[in-house]
DNA sequence: CGCCGAGTTGAACTGAATCAAGAAACGTGG
DNA sequence: CCACGTTTCTTGATTCAGTTCAACTCGGCG
Protein backbone atom coordinates (compact mmCIF):
# COMPACT_ATOMS: atom_id res chain seq x y z
CA UNK A 1 0.00 0.00 0.00
CA UNK A 2 2.94 2.17 0.88
CA UNK A 3 3.68 2.75 -2.97
CA UNK A 4 0.35 3.91 -3.69
CA UNK A 5 1.27 6.74 -1.78
CA UNK A 6 4.75 6.74 -3.06
CA UNK A 7 3.29 6.83 -6.91
CA UNK A 8 1.09 9.74 -5.91
CA UNK A 9 4.04 11.77 -3.95
CA UNK A 10 5.49 11.78 -6.96
CA UNK A 11 3.77 14.32 -7.74
CA UNK A 12 1.86 15.77 -5.17
CA UNK A 13 2.67 16.01 -1.54
CA UNK A 14 -0.22 14.57 0.59
CA UNK A 15 -0.61 15.42 4.31
CA UNK A 16 -0.99 12.76 6.58
CA UNK A 17 -4.44 13.21 7.64
CA UNK A 18 -5.57 13.24 3.61
CA UNK A 19 -3.65 10.04 3.04
CA UNK A 20 -5.10 8.51 6.53
CA UNK A 21 -8.87 9.39 4.93
CA UNK A 22 -7.94 8.27 1.25
CA UNK A 23 -6.25 5.06 2.42
CA UNK A 24 -9.42 4.17 5.04
CA UNK A 25 -11.78 4.15 1.70
CA UNK A 26 -9.64 1.71 -0.49
CA UNK A 27 -10.39 -1.98 -0.23
CA UNK A 28 -7.66 -5.00 -1.17
CA UNK A 29 -8.76 -7.47 -3.51
CA UNK A 30 -7.43 -10.28 -5.14
CA UNK A 31 -8.08 -11.80 -8.21
CA UNK A 32 -6.26 -15.52 -9.98
CA UNK A 33 -5.46 -15.46 -13.84
CA UNK A 34 -8.17 -15.04 -16.11
CA UNK A 35 -10.19 -13.26 -14.19
CA UNK A 36 -12.17 -10.60 -15.26
CA UNK A 37 -12.48 -7.21 -13.57
CA UNK A 38 -14.99 -5.88 -15.91
CA UNK A 39 -16.68 -7.42 -18.50
CA UNK A 40 -17.97 -5.48 -21.74
CA UNK A 41 -21.47 -4.10 -21.31
CA UNK A 42 -21.10 -3.53 -17.52
CA UNK A 43 -20.95 -0.28 -15.88
CA UNK A 44 -17.68 0.57 -14.08
CA UNK A 45 -17.76 1.59 -10.18
CA UNK A 46 -14.02 1.48 -9.65
CA UNK A 47 -10.77 3.18 -9.98
CA UNK A 48 -8.48 1.30 -9.02
CA UNK A 49 -4.68 1.01 -8.68
CA UNK A 50 -2.87 -2.21 -9.48
CA UNK A 51 0.18 -3.12 -6.49
CA UNK A 52 1.16 -6.41 -8.61
CA UNK A 53 0.04 -8.51 -11.72
CA UNK A 54 -0.38 -7.77 -15.30
CA UNK A 55 -3.78 -6.73 -16.50
CA UNK A 56 -5.37 -6.64 -20.57
CA UNK A 57 -8.08 -4.29 -21.94
CA UNK A 58 -9.81 -5.46 -24.85
CA UNK A 59 -12.88 -5.18 -26.91
CA UNK A 60 -14.31 -8.73 -27.86
CA UNK A 61 -14.69 -8.96 -31.11
CA UNK A 62 -16.60 -12.25 -32.93
CA UNK A 63 -12.86 -13.52 -34.75
CA UNK A 64 -10.40 -11.92 -33.12
CA UNK A 65 -10.56 -9.84 -29.84
CA UNK A 66 -8.61 -6.35 -29.77
CA UNK A 67 -6.13 -5.72 -26.85
CA UNK A 68 -5.34 -2.14 -26.67
CA UNK A 69 -3.87 -2.01 -23.40
CA UNK A 70 -1.72 -3.60 -20.78
CA UNK A 71 -0.99 -2.28 -17.26
CA UNK A 72 2.00 -3.59 -15.58
CA UNK A 73 1.72 -2.87 -11.52
CA UNK A 74 1.64 0.20 -10.59
CA UNK A 75 -0.87 2.58 -12.64
CA UNK A 76 -4.32 3.12 -12.53
CA UNK A 77 -7.20 0.74 -13.49
CA UNK A 78 -10.73 1.59 -14.66
CA UNK A 79 -13.39 1.58 -17.47
CA UNK A 80 -12.51 5.40 -17.21
CA UNK A 81 -15.45 6.47 -19.44
CA UNK A 82 -17.70 4.43 -18.04
CA UNK A 83 -16.67 4.86 -14.62
CA UNK A 84 -17.45 8.88 -15.61
CA UNK A 85 -20.40 8.79 -17.62
CA UNK A 86 -22.21 5.65 -16.06
CA UNK A 87 -22.38 4.27 -19.32
CA UNK A 88 -21.89 0.47 -20.32
CA UNK A 89 -18.17 -0.34 -21.06
CA UNK A 90 -17.28 -0.76 -24.66
CA UNK A 91 -14.49 -3.61 -23.16
CA UNK A 92 -13.56 -6.03 -20.94
CA UNK A 93 -10.88 -5.94 -17.99
CA UNK A 94 -8.99 -8.76 -17.54
CA UNK A 95 -5.89 -10.52 -15.45
CA UNK A 96 -3.73 -12.17 -17.08
CA UNK A 97 -1.81 -13.47 -14.01
CA UNK A 98 -2.59 -13.08 -11.02
CA UNK A 99 -3.22 -9.63 -9.44
CA UNK A 100 -3.55 -7.14 -6.27
CA UNK A 101 -5.56 -4.51 -6.40
CA UNK A 102 -6.88 -1.53 -4.15
CA UNK A 103 -9.99 -0.60 -5.20
CA UNK A 104 -12.16 2.80 -4.80
CA UNK A 105 -15.89 3.16 -5.89
CA UNK A 106 -16.84 5.95 -6.96
CA UNK A 107 -19.18 6.75 -3.98
CA UNK A 108 -16.01 6.57 -2.19
CA UNK A 109 -14.57 9.08 -4.65
CA UNK A 110 -17.35 11.79 -3.61
CA UNK A 111 -16.58 11.25 -0.19
CA UNK A 112 -12.85 12.17 -0.72
CA UNK A 113 -13.89 15.05 -3.12
CA UNK A 114 -15.83 16.18 0.46
CA UNK A 115 -13.58 15.69 2.96
CA UNK A 116 -10.21 15.90 1.52
CA UNK A 117 -8.32 18.58 -0.29
CA UNK A 118 -6.68 15.89 -2.42
CA UNK A 119 -9.52 14.61 -4.51
CA UNK A 120 -9.57 16.67 -7.12
CA UNK A 121 -5.53 15.70 -7.38
CA UNK A 122 -7.08 12.39 -7.48
CA UNK A 123 -9.21 12.57 -10.17
CA UNK A 124 -7.11 14.83 -12.27
CA UNK A 125 -3.76 12.33 -11.37
CA UNK A 126 -6.27 9.53 -13.57
CA UNK A 127 -7.67 11.71 -16.18
CA UNK A 128 -3.70 13.02 -16.38
CA UNK A 129 -2.22 9.15 -16.25
CA UNK A 130 -4.99 8.10 -18.63
CA UNK A 131 -4.83 10.54 -21.05
CA UNK A 132 -0.96 11.11 -21.35
CA UNK A 133 -0.91 6.98 -22.12
CA UNK A 134 -3.29 7.31 -25.10
CA UNK A 135 -1.40 10.16 -26.37
CA UNK A 136 1.58 8.38 -26.49
CA UNK A 137 0.10 5.84 -27.78
CA UNK A 138 -1.33 7.80 -30.28
CA UNK A 139 2.30 9.06 -31.57
CA UNK A 140 3.66 5.56 -31.37
CA UNK A 141 0.99 4.31 -33.66
CA UNK A 142 1.52 7.34 -36.12
CA UNK A 143 5.43 7.42 -36.32
CA UNK A 144 6.67 3.80 -35.13
CA UNK A 145 7.15 0.41 -37.22
CA UNK A 146 5.16 -2.63 -35.37
CA UNK A 147 8.72 -4.00 -34.77
CA UNK A 148 9.79 -0.69 -33.00
CA UNK A 149 6.50 -1.24 -30.90
CA UNK A 150 7.21 -4.30 -30.12
CA UNK A 151 10.84 -3.66 -28.93
CA UNK A 152 9.80 -0.70 -27.17
CA UNK A 153 7.77 -2.96 -24.95
CA UNK A 154 10.36 -5.54 -24.69
CA UNK A 155 12.60 -2.85 -23.50
CA UNK A 156 10.13 -1.60 -21.02
CA UNK A 157 8.85 -4.99 -19.70
CA UNK A 158 11.19 -8.30 -20.72
CA UNK A 159 10.80 -10.46 -18.27
CA UNK A 160 6.72 -9.93 -17.84
CA UNK A 161 6.71 -9.91 -21.78
CA UNK A 162 7.14 -13.66 -21.53
CA UNK A 163 4.04 -14.45 -19.42
CA UNK A 164 1.50 -12.81 -21.89
CA UNK A 165 0.42 -14.94 -25.26
CA UNK A 166 1.89 -13.77 -29.02
CA UNK A 167 -1.69 -13.36 -29.77
CA UNK A 168 -2.48 -10.65 -27.44
CA UNK A 169 0.78 -8.69 -27.87
CA UNK A 170 0.34 -9.00 -31.58
CA UNK A 171 -3.05 -7.11 -31.47
CA UNK A 172 -1.83 -4.31 -29.27
CA UNK A 173 1.14 -3.75 -31.78
CA UNK A 174 -1.38 -3.59 -34.71
CA UNK A 175 -0.39 -6.40 -36.51
CA UNK A 176 -1.64 -9.94 -36.78
CA UNK A 177 0.19 -12.93 -34.63
CA UNK A 178 2.18 -14.15 -37.85
CA UNK A 179 3.50 -10.82 -38.25
CA UNK A 180 4.65 -10.68 -34.98
CA UNK A 181 6.05 -14.78 -35.01
CA UNK A 182 8.52 -13.49 -37.85
CA UNK A 183 9.28 -10.55 -36.42
CA UNK A 184 10.62 -12.11 -33.18
CA UNK A 185 12.41 -14.48 -35.66
CA UNK A 186 14.47 -11.71 -37.07
CA UNK A 187 15.25 -10.27 -34.28
CA UNK A 188 16.61 -12.94 -31.82
CA UNK B 1 -20.80 32.36 -26.00
CA UNK B 2 -24.10 30.81 -25.11
CA UNK B 3 -22.85 27.71 -27.02
CA UNK B 4 -20.16 27.09 -24.84
CA UNK B 5 -22.77 26.97 -21.75
CA UNK B 6 -24.88 24.51 -24.29
CA UNK B 7 -22.14 22.72 -24.56
CA UNK B 8 -21.75 22.48 -20.75
CA UNK B 9 -25.15 21.40 -20.03
CA UNK B 10 -25.22 18.49 -22.51
CA UNK B 11 -24.09 16.97 -18.90
CA UNK B 12 -24.08 19.02 -16.41
CA UNK B 13 -26.55 21.49 -15.80
CA UNK B 14 -25.16 25.13 -14.14
CA UNK B 15 -26.70 26.96 -11.83
CA UNK B 16 -27.18 30.96 -13.03
CA UNK B 17 -24.85 31.47 -10.76
CA UNK B 18 -21.94 29.35 -11.21
CA UNK B 19 -22.54 30.66 -15.05
CA UNK B 20 -22.11 34.06 -13.92
CA UNK B 21 -19.28 33.17 -11.83
CA UNK B 22 -17.34 30.98 -14.58
CA UNK B 23 -18.64 33.20 -17.58
CA UNK B 24 -16.84 36.43 -16.24
CA UNK B 25 -13.32 34.50 -16.62
CA UNK B 26 -13.60 33.89 -19.81
CA UNK B 27 -11.98 36.24 -22.63
CA UNK B 28 -12.68 36.34 -25.78
CA UNK B 29 -10.46 35.94 -28.41
CA UNK B 30 -9.83 36.30 -32.39
CA UNK B 31 -6.65 34.90 -34.30
CA UNK B 32 -6.08 35.21 -38.07
CA UNK B 33 -5.17 31.86 -40.22
CA UNK B 34 -1.58 31.11 -39.47
CA UNK B 35 -1.42 32.08 -36.12
CA UNK B 36 0.10 30.15 -33.92
CA UNK B 37 -1.68 30.08 -30.50
CA UNK B 38 1.11 27.71 -28.27
CA UNK B 39 4.14 27.09 -29.64
CA UNK B 40 6.33 24.00 -29.15
CA UNK B 41 8.74 24.25 -26.08
CA UNK B 42 6.33 27.22 -24.54
CA UNK B 43 4.04 26.70 -21.33
CA UNK B 44 0.75 26.15 -22.11
CA UNK B 45 -0.99 28.82 -19.70
CA UNK B 46 -4.61 28.42 -21.11
CA UNK B 47 -7.68 26.25 -21.74
CA UNK B 48 -9.72 27.44 -24.09
CA UNK B 49 -12.93 26.99 -25.90
CA UNK B 50 -13.47 26.88 -29.72
CA UNK B 51 -16.32 28.96 -31.01
CA UNK B 52 -15.38 29.21 -34.73
CA UNK B 53 -12.76 28.17 -36.83
CA UNK B 54 -10.17 25.00 -37.82
CA UNK B 55 -7.17 24.44 -35.42
CA UNK B 56 -4.39 22.05 -36.05
CA UNK B 57 -1.80 20.47 -33.45
CA UNK B 58 1.68 19.34 -34.90
CA UNK B 59 4.58 18.09 -33.54
CA UNK B 60 7.34 20.08 -35.50
CA UNK B 61 9.54 17.66 -37.39
CA UNK B 62 12.56 18.68 -39.56
CA UNK B 63 11.22 17.07 -42.29
CA UNK B 64 7.38 17.04 -41.95
CA UNK B 65 5.51 18.18 -39.30
CA UNK B 66 3.61 15.72 -37.49
CA UNK B 67 -0.05 16.68 -37.47
CA UNK B 68 -1.92 14.80 -35.16
CA UNK B 69 -5.35 16.55 -34.11
CA UNK B 70 -7.85 18.74 -36.16
CA UNK B 71 -10.62 20.79 -33.96
CA UNK B 72 -13.13 21.83 -35.82
CA UNK B 73 -15.24 24.82 -33.20
CA UNK B 74 -17.06 23.40 -30.04
CA UNK B 75 -14.51 21.76 -28.24
CA UNK B 76 -11.75 22.70 -25.81
CA UNK B 77 -8.02 23.57 -26.75
CA UNK B 78 -4.88 23.09 -25.00
CA UNK B 79 -1.88 21.22 -24.71
CA UNK B 80 -3.31 19.55 -21.85
CA UNK B 81 -0.34 17.72 -20.41
CA UNK B 82 1.44 20.79 -20.48
CA UNK B 83 -1.01 23.14 -18.84
CA UNK B 84 -1.12 20.57 -15.81
CA UNK B 85 2.18 19.90 -15.64
CA UNK B 86 4.15 23.56 -16.44
CA UNK B 87 6.42 21.77 -18.55
CA UNK B 88 7.22 23.03 -21.95
CA UNK B 89 4.85 21.81 -24.21
CA UNK B 90 6.10 19.13 -27.22
CA UNK B 91 3.75 20.47 -29.78
CA UNK B 92 2.31 23.69 -31.12
CA UNK B 93 -0.87 24.88 -31.68
CA UNK B 94 -1.93 26.05 -35.12
CA UNK B 95 -5.06 28.13 -36.52
CA UNK B 96 -5.82 27.06 -39.87
CA UNK B 97 -8.72 29.55 -40.73
CA UNK B 98 -10.22 32.64 -38.77
CA UNK B 99 -10.84 31.53 -35.29
CA UNK B 100 -13.01 32.47 -32.54
CA UNK B 101 -12.03 31.28 -28.86
CA UNK B 102 -12.79 31.90 -25.23
CA UNK B 103 -9.89 31.88 -22.71
CA UNK B 104 -9.17 30.33 -19.37
CA UNK B 105 -6.07 31.11 -17.72
CA UNK B 106 -4.47 28.75 -15.75
CA UNK B 107 -5.02 31.22 -12.02
CA UNK B 108 -8.71 31.66 -13.28
CA UNK B 109 -9.69 28.07 -13.28
CA UNK B 110 -7.91 28.07 -9.74
CA UNK B 111 -10.34 30.81 -9.06
CA UNK B 112 -13.63 28.74 -10.23
CA UNK B 113 -12.74 26.44 -8.55
CA UNK B 114 -12.84 28.26 -5.51
CA UNK B 115 -15.46 30.03 -6.16
CA UNK B 116 -17.92 27.56 -7.80
CA UNK B 117 -19.32 24.20 -7.42
CA UNK B 118 -18.58 23.14 -11.39
CA UNK B 119 -14.62 24.04 -11.33
CA UNK B 120 -14.53 19.89 -10.97
CA UNK B 121 -17.16 19.69 -13.63
CA UNK B 122 -15.39 21.80 -15.96
CA UNK B 123 -12.04 20.13 -15.05
CA UNK B 124 -13.56 16.68 -15.75
CA UNK B 125 -15.05 17.74 -18.70
CA UNK B 126 -12.26 18.70 -20.35
CA UNK B 127 -9.94 15.49 -19.00
CA UNK B 128 -12.97 13.45 -20.33
CA UNK B 129 -13.52 15.00 -23.81
CA UNK B 130 -9.87 15.22 -24.55
CA UNK B 131 -9.39 11.16 -23.36
CA UNK B 132 -12.48 9.93 -25.16
CA UNK B 133 -11.32 11.64 -28.68
CA UNK B 134 -7.89 9.46 -27.43
CA UNK B 135 -9.33 6.49 -27.52
CA UNK B 136 -11.34 6.87 -30.16
CA UNK B 137 -8.38 7.90 -32.07
CA UNK B 138 -6.46 4.83 -30.78
CA UNK B 139 -9.26 2.30 -32.36
CA UNK B 140 -9.24 4.06 -35.19
CA UNK B 141 -5.44 3.71 -36.15
CA UNK B 142 -5.49 -0.25 -34.80
CA UNK B 143 -8.63 -1.40 -36.52
CA UNK B 144 -9.10 1.03 -39.74
CA UNK B 145 -7.32 1.57 -43.25
CA UNK B 146 -5.81 4.94 -43.86
CA UNK B 147 -8.97 5.00 -46.45
CA UNK B 148 -11.79 4.32 -43.92
CA UNK B 149 -10.01 6.99 -41.95
CA UNK B 150 -10.36 9.86 -44.65
CA UNK B 151 -13.80 8.77 -45.49
CA UNK B 152 -14.64 9.54 -41.66
CA UNK B 153 -13.11 12.47 -41.76
CA UNK B 154 -14.90 13.38 -44.95
CA UNK B 155 -18.55 12.21 -43.34
CA UNK B 156 -17.88 14.55 -40.16
CA UNK B 157 -16.34 17.74 -41.68
CA UNK B 158 -17.34 17.59 -45.57
CA UNK B 159 -16.51 21.42 -46.22
CA UNK B 160 -14.07 21.95 -43.85
CA UNK B 161 -12.46 19.67 -45.03
CA UNK B 162 -10.89 21.78 -48.24
CA UNK B 163 -9.87 24.52 -46.04
CA UNK B 164 -7.10 22.16 -45.09
CA UNK B 165 -4.12 20.99 -47.38
CA UNK B 166 -3.95 17.15 -48.33
CA UNK B 167 -0.27 17.23 -46.73
CA UNK B 168 -1.71 17.73 -43.01
CA UNK B 169 -4.74 15.52 -43.48
CA UNK B 170 -2.43 12.57 -44.88
CA UNK B 171 0.39 13.01 -41.72
CA UNK B 172 -2.96 13.24 -39.43
CA UNK B 173 -4.26 9.80 -41.02
CA UNK B 174 -1.08 8.32 -40.90
CA UNK B 175 0.27 8.24 -44.50
CA UNK B 176 2.43 9.99 -47.34
CA UNK B 177 0.67 13.13 -49.13
CA UNK B 178 1.26 10.69 -52.39
CA UNK B 179 -1.05 7.99 -50.68
CA UNK B 180 -3.65 9.97 -49.89
CA UNK B 181 -3.83 11.62 -53.15
CA UNK B 182 -4.62 7.85 -54.61
CA UNK B 183 -6.84 7.48 -52.61
CA UNK B 184 -8.77 10.30 -53.24
CA UNK B 185 -8.54 9.78 -56.84
CA UNK B 186 -9.94 6.23 -56.48
CA UNK B 187 -12.93 7.39 -54.49
CA UNK B 188 -13.72 10.23 -56.25
C1' DC C 1 7.45 36.29 -66.24
C1' DG C 2 9.66 32.96 -63.50
C1' DC C 3 9.81 30.75 -59.17
C1' DC C 4 8.18 27.80 -55.53
C1' DG C 5 5.44 24.95 -52.75
C1' DA C 6 1.54 21.77 -53.20
C1' DG C 7 -0.51 18.21 -55.56
C1' DT C 8 -0.52 14.42 -58.99
C1' DT C 9 1.14 10.41 -61.34
C1' DG C 10 4.36 6.54 -62.42
C1' DA C 11 7.49 2.54 -61.24
C1' DA C 12 9.94 -0.25 -58.14
C1' DC C 13 10.04 -1.90 -53.60
C1' DT C 14 8.61 -3.42 -48.81
C1' DG C 15 6.11 -4.53 -44.54
C1' DA C 16 2.28 -6.71 -43.33
C1' DA C 17 -2.26 -9.32 -44.51
C1' DT C 18 -4.21 -13.40 -45.94
C1' DC C 19 -4.75 -18.24 -46.73
C1' DA C 20 -3.05 -22.57 -45.59
C1' DA C 21 -0.82 -26.29 -43.25
C1' DG C 22 2.00 -28.34 -39.83
C1' DA C 23 4.32 -28.22 -34.95
C1' DA C 24 4.26 -27.13 -30.19
C1' DA C 25 2.01 -26.08 -25.79
C1' DC C 26 -1.72 -26.44 -22.77
C1' DG C 27 -5.68 -28.01 -20.06
C1' DT C 28 -8.95 -31.42 -18.91
C1' DG C 29 -10.82 -35.91 -18.06
C1' DG C 30 -9.81 -40.43 -17.41
C1' DC D 1 0.33 -38.75 -14.85
C1' DC D 2 -0.71 -39.74 -19.47
C1' DA D 3 -3.59 -39.08 -23.75
C1' DC D 4 -6.34 -36.43 -26.40
C1' DG D 5 -8.22 -32.39 -28.33
C1' DT D 6 -7.97 -27.61 -28.69
C1' DT D 7 -5.66 -23.53 -28.94
C1' DT D 8 -1.44 -21.09 -29.99
C1' DC D 9 2.63 -20.56 -32.59
C1' DT D 10 5.43 -21.11 -36.66
C1' DT D 11 6.48 -21.19 -41.50
C1' DG D 12 5.57 -20.75 -46.58
C1' DA D 13 3.42 -18.59 -50.73
C1' DT D 14 0.79 -15.00 -52.54
C1' DT D 15 -1.33 -10.50 -52.58
C1' DC D 16 -1.93 -5.74 -51.34
C1' DA D 17 -1.63 -1.12 -49.25
C1' DG D 18 1.47 2.16 -48.68
C1' DT D 19 6.53 3.97 -49.18
C1' DT D 20 10.10 5.94 -51.71
C1' DC D 21 12.17 8.29 -55.40
C1' DA D 22 11.37 10.87 -59.29
C1' DA D 23 9.30 13.68 -62.79
C1' DC D 24 5.74 16.62 -64.14
C1' DT D 25 1.59 20.07 -63.53
C1' DC D 26 -0.77 23.68 -61.48
C1' DG D 27 -1.75 28.02 -58.99
C1' DG D 28 -0.24 31.89 -56.41
C1' DC D 29 2.98 35.56 -55.75
C1' DG D 30 7.17 38.60 -55.94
Amino acid sequence: MEQIRTYFEKTTKLSDKDWEIFSSKLSKKEFPKKHSLLKAGQIENHLSFVEKGIIRFYIPKEENDLTFTFIFGNGFVSSYDSFLTKKPSTYTIETLTETTIWQLTFDDLQAIYNETEIGNTIGRHAAEDLFLKKSNRELSLLTQTAEQRYLDLFTEQPHLLQLIPLKYLASYIGITPQALSRIRKRIS
